[in-house]
DNA sequence: TGTACATCAGTGAACGCGCGTTCACTGATGTAC
DNA sequence: TGTACATCAGTGAACGCGCGTTCACTGATGTAC
């Protein structure tokens, strides 16, 4: 072969990666093949030898944004001190720099509104990682999950998700902004004051990895 | 004159909540002109005695969008018993009946993502709207409004949106959708307990205008 | 009251551009013998 | 070790379609006289 074994999945990989941050970024109406052949360093023909379609692509794109982002929430939470998990998930998400990196951060915020007119099979992989979410975070107690938990953890999760929506919406004025994320912030945390130090109120800058 | 005199306005209008219905549901990329103009009766070509171009019919669509989002949030809280708005603001914005509805329903989970990216122009009508519902929700209250009334209703406001959204992704998983209406229901008036009787929460399919 | 002209919302053919997709071809490397 | 052939990621011209936009034209009504 003319290059290296794992040369073609590396390609794939940086299409693919490519159009993940289109996605996120612009929606799927914002993938252009050209162009993200061009950024690859490969010219536009070259694509279907990657990939059988466009669409092929955007529901693959979805996977692994859904993926990413699943994986990226357990991250957090494992890193995190024990019973501090909740605390440091809602602290790392609604920041400031989280709200500035659409490309980069969750899909949820990115994505949500297409993800509902998706393909069934798409929608599908969200609910499931949806849910592995949620587990994570009703799992942030000390004690054992509950149906109150859940129920909690939901709500904390649409919280983070609108709130960081509806900064970015409003990144243009931002004071609004930054209250959008600190009121998501305490709102996300609500119900959880007896374990969670108020001081974390106070330190959402902290470097964590999203 | 061919025809009435209000004929054009009415024209204007015609196409102008036909768009707006293609937009909430499928994004600015879902407006096709043609189809457009076909719905309302008319041909492709006359679409250009009403607007400027296509951008400029997207600019209108996302400000009518959200002019009838924050009249709607208004006439909801005017028509609620005292100290109740708040409750029948919630309850009547995360309901089956409003995740089933994207086109006629509010703009802010259908248009959150694509308003980050949208002019500056459109940007800050969403900020000024944003505004008037915070105001609003805030002001459910019996009391004057404080600064952490503020924040409470950016928080109720944040997880109100944001639940929707999810719901609405996770629509094909009946059970955990209807599960996301609730949570985010009672995480949005959590908080307020005190106020709200306990009773409104197991009544949300109340019939209420969106 | 009647006639000529101006107006203007709407028509529909035509244009042009962007973009997804196809396809014959390239050329470096691996494999068979 | 050397030669012929197969492979296949990538190239780039070409195609075709959808769609936004333009434009000459229509025809019913209002207005001027």
């Amino acid at each position: 072969m003319r290059y290296a074994r794992d040369h073609k999945a590396a390609t794939h990989e940086k299409i693919l990666k490519g159009a993940v941050m289109r996605l996120k970024e612009n929606g799927s109406a914002g993938i252009a093949i050209a162009e993200l052949m061009e950024e690859a360093g490969l010219t536009h023909g070259g694509f279907y030898a990657h990939f059988k379609s466009r669409d092929a692509l955007i529901e693959e794109s979805f996977r692994d944004a859904l993926d990413t982002t699943a994986r990226r929430w357990r991250a957090r939470a494992e890193k995190a001190p024990k019973g501090e998990g909740l605390a440091a998930i809602v602290n790392g998400y609604l920041t400031r720099e989280h709200r500035d990196d659409v490309s980069g951060g969750c899909a949820l915020p990115a994505l949500g509104a297409e993800l509902a007119r998706s393909s069934t099979k798409t929608r599908r992989i969200f609910t499931a990682k949806l849910e592995e979410a949620i587990d994570l975070v009703a799992s942030q107690h000390a004690e054992r999950p509950t149906r109150a938990m859940r129920e909690e953890a939901i709500g904390a999760i649409a919280t983070m998700v609108g709130s960081l929506l509806l900064a970015r919406a409003a990144a243009g004025d931002e004071e609004l902004s930054a209250e959008l994320l600190k009121a998501g912030r305490k709102k996300a945390l609500a119900g959880n004051e007896s374990r969670v130090k108020r001081a974390a109120l106070h330190s959402p800058r902290q470097k964590v990895s999203r």
